[in-house]
DNA sequence: GTCATCGAATGACAAATGTCACGCGAATTT
DNA sequence: AAATTCGCGTGACATTTGTCATTCGATGAC
């Protein structure tokens, strides 16, 4: 099941790619298979590869010094995961990353990312769109953090993102909109679901 | 003084621009300065500019039902403002951006822009550089503001950023950190300050 | 099949933060 | 110089959200 990642590098570089083109890029990734519960990263450890995931769901999430895990992202199907700047820098992560549910994932290390970005003009072109994408969702969800209550965060994930209220458990969504679980119980109990 | 932009180029790009080089890229933009309240973009209107802080200070923010603003950003010398989504797709923007201070800018087109993107190579490098560290600040502020109270937050900016909070009045560093002004002033009196 | 674990709901209470009204001094306007 | 606005602080009170303890049912482990 390879062909997620082509329908992705089609939709992100508006191209469509030749078979051996995409044969040239396929040939850099890795498959893997992580079952539920198991970690794709961890904190203090140099995130080695950039993850794309073929079906399944992770979290990413880092742990304060109470012992309390924040989401920072929840992450399903045809979704990039990694922390950029350890991967970059080899610096050690301060995110955790671990399977939601059983996972399988195509794995780029910094080498075959390199060689990528020098060699396959579209694969330039796709990370500059993910980047100009990732920047726009990353400063309005910023702004909901400032700007909204935590029902307004709730509902609004409700309207623009109903997938993950139903993939993943209230506890992880209560972390992921940064309030406790009893305060999404509250919120559902009060809005009727 | 167009040194500032000079100097961002070299240190975002890793390369010493030759005096040439320079020139093509700075006979681009278009000088213009502001003065204190004016606004460079208003909500409703398309973001016709990229904006490079020569000298001065300005915030991006949103109004809310309630008329309510929330600062998105706070921007002093050597930062790029603007609203990518509306300047890439010419939609109309939902921020507001006005100088805090009488402000010197450099303002560079769409049609500027992608002529830059596709002559001068180092252009691209800068951008893609940007964006890299983009990434990793916003992905840091999400954390702080899903995982920190107002008070860690507030300290982390006074470790983190001083400067901000000497440049920028209080009630706009509160909304920055998305509290109430007065919450702002119960921490200063709690950690006298 | 039984037992342990986990996710969710709930109520009581505590803590954090927001809201409103007011006062004061500095800066800005006229 | 006088008047106005603005930034900041402060107290009283309301609201939101967090914390803790408990219960219940579903799920998974053995």
């Amino acid at each position: 099941m390879q062909e997620a990642l082509r329908d992705y590098i089609d939709k992100y570089a508006s191209v469509t790619l030749s078979d051996d083109e995409f044969e040239r890029i396929r040939d850099k990734f890795t498959s893997k298979h992580f079952r539920k519960n198991q970690f794709l990263l961890q904190e203090g450890d140099v995130c080695k590869y950039s993850i794309f995931i073929v079906k399944g769901a992770l979290r990413q999430y880092t742990v304060d010094k109470k012992g309390i895990e924040h989401i920072v992202n929840l992450c399903t199907e045809n979704w990039w995961v990694g922390d950029r700047e350890s991967f970059t820098m080899l610096s050690p992560s301060i995110y955790n990353i671990d399977a939601v549910e059983d996972t399988d994932v195509l794995l780029l290390t910094k080498a075959n990312f390199q060689e990528l970005m020098s060699t396959e003009p579209v694969f330039v072109t796709v990370l500059s769109t993910m980047d100009y994408n990732n920047q726009i969702a990353t400063q309005k969800r910023i702004n909901s953090a400032i700007s909204l209550s935590a029902e307004e965060r709730y509902l609004n994930l409700l309207a623009n993102n109903p997938a993950l209220l139903q993939r993943f458990p209230q506890n992880m969504i209560a972390s992921f909109l940064g309030v406790s679980p009893e305060t999404i119980s509250r919120i559902r109990k009060k809005v009727q679901l």
